[in-house]
RNA sequence: GGAGAGGUGGCUGAGCGGUCGAAAGCGGCGGUCUUGAAAACCGUUGAGGGUUUAUCCCCUCCCAGGGUUCGAAUCCCUGCCUCUCCGCCA
């Protein structure tokens, strides 16, 4: 959500802003919104005011024993134009708070311009793509022998979901096994683990709710649940109304879960393979931090994440969003897509964001500055280190031999009790 | 699933329907004292919003949402959560 206040003093900046995002916002319209706000707000509290200091005259006459008859008559009908003036004010609120919790964050400056993906700005590359003396297949072709089961999958949930048997399943959670190692030993983030069904408001504070739900497994029950599309939502609710001490930033976490999308408007996408389930395992980085230090903490976090591609040697590239390609809540995303042989392109790996004070505006997410004394907002981020079936999908195919085997990188080997090949 | 108890400020914990945003203690911050520190003493110390250059002033918030009332932390209803006991269960 953004600074309503914001909105209010520097409108012209963000409607220009949001004209970066393709946006056109209606400013007559929410002009208006906003002084009939105002002027409700002002009888609003004016009535109040008055309710309060006649119901303290009533009780201080009581007390001296005096006749409060007519103090009552006085105030007869205050309490309806009392209501009836706080409803206009609910109602008025709530037109405006829908209005702002439908506009996506403000773009930082070095997001460069463009509408799809094709105009992302190609930062780095990292690793040799490897060359084949044969024609390298795809992690489908390739699974079929091993225990990679798409049909069993639809048979017992529905396309988009896998069952993955024998070595092939033990390889995904050494994939997670060594991502868990590498960010809890050598980066410095604590492990979490944490509900994978999660209410209304968490979803709400890191932005998918109410405009994404769409995208959601919601589930039958009361009060409502979703099944997680991603970590970031249980891991980064921790802070949810919570005012953390400046001594206790940043908060680093990492947590392993299964994310579940119901990728509705997908359909035709990535229909074959590991792609695009409805169901996959992701470790997820979360970072809480002070406002001046997300910037650095977003460069950083996205290091952690390329760490764990070049541990397992896997060639990919690093891609700073453009800002129509840029999620909702991010203030500036970058996208690691890595190398898969049996497509012959990059695809999204991960994805590292910075949402700044988006979410944690929504969530009241705050510390307390030491500055100010007072509680302020925090910044929020996080990213994918990494998609774990994805990162399988592309061991398997960089990793591939001529006869159909799968050689183990040597990061994976002592999690997969010292295993050199899938044959 | 059944029975009971309870949710108040950073924490502990008071609070007859009426000067209660809330006693007291602890903690925090500032000061006096001290070579320094401790102790003692004094003062101060919640969050959000409106108006304002700022001060002032005003409004809202005692788990959440409704209700009763001129007036609700206090009474009523619903929900959520916590604790104790019984049952069941991994």
């Amino acid at each position: 959500m953004l600074d309503p206040r914001l909105l209010r003093t520097e409108l012209d900046f963000v409607v220009q802003q949001l004209t970066r995002r393709g946006i056109r916002f209606d400013r007559e319209h929410y002009l208006a919104l906003e002084s009939k706000r105002k002027a409700i707000q002002v009888t609003t509290q004016e009535l109040q005011n008055t309710r309060n200091s006649r119901s303290k005259a009533i009780g201080q006459a009581k007390a001296r024993g005096e006749d409060i008859q007519p103090l009552l008559n006085e105030v007869e009908n205050l309490g309806d134009a009392l209501k009836q003036a706080e409803t206009e004010l609910n109602q008025i609120q709530a037109e405006i708070n829908a209005m702002l919790e439908a506009l996506p964050n403000i773009l930082d400056e070095t997001v460069p311009a463009g509408k799809s993906e094709d105009d992302n700005t190609e930062i780095s590359r990292w690793g040799e793509i490897p060359t084949f003396d044969f024609e390298p297949k795809d992690h489908v072709d390739l699974g079929e022998s091993k225990g990679m089961d798409f049909e069993l999958g639809a048979k017992i949930a529905s396309a988009r979901f896998v069952v993955l048997k024998g070595p092939l399943a033990s390889l995904q959670r050494a994939i997670i096994q060594l991502m868990l190692n590498t960010h809890i030993n050598e980066h410095g983030y604590q492990e979490t683990y944490v509900p994978l069904l999660a209410n209304a408001d968490s979803l709400y504070g890191t932005g998918q709710l109410p405009k994404f739900e769409e995208d959601l497994f919601k589930v039958e029950h009361d009060p409502t649940f979703y099944l997680i599309p991603t970590a970031e939502v249980p891991v980064t609710n921790i802070v949810r109304n919570v005012i953390i001490n400046n001594e206790d930033m940043p908060l680093k976490f990492v947590a392993h879960t299964p994310c579940f999308r119901s990728e509705a408007g997908a359909y035709g996408r990535d229909v074959r393979g590991m792609i695009r389930q409805h169901q996959f395992e992701k470790v997820e980085l979360v970072q809480i931090v002070r406002p001046e230090d997300s910037a650095q903490a977003h460069e950083e976090l996205t290091q952690h994440a390329e760490n764990i591609l070049q541990k397992l040697k896997l060639p990919y590239r690093k891609v700073l969003l453009c800002a129509g390609d840029t999620g909702f809540s991010s203030t500036k995303t970058y996208d690691l897509e890595v190398w898969l042989p049996g497509q012959g392109k990059y695809r999204e790996i991960s994805s590292c964001s910075n949402f700044k004070d988006f979410q944690a505006r929504r969530m009241k997410a705050r510390w307390r500055n030491p500055e100010t004394g007072k509680p302020e907002l925090v910044h929020t981020l996080n990213g994918s280190g990494l998609a774990a079936g994805r990162t399988l999908i592309a061991v398997m195919e960089n990793y591939q031999n001529a006869d159909g085997s799968i050689t183990i990188p040597e990061a994976l080997r002592p999690y997969m009790g010292g295993m050199e090949t899938i044959g």
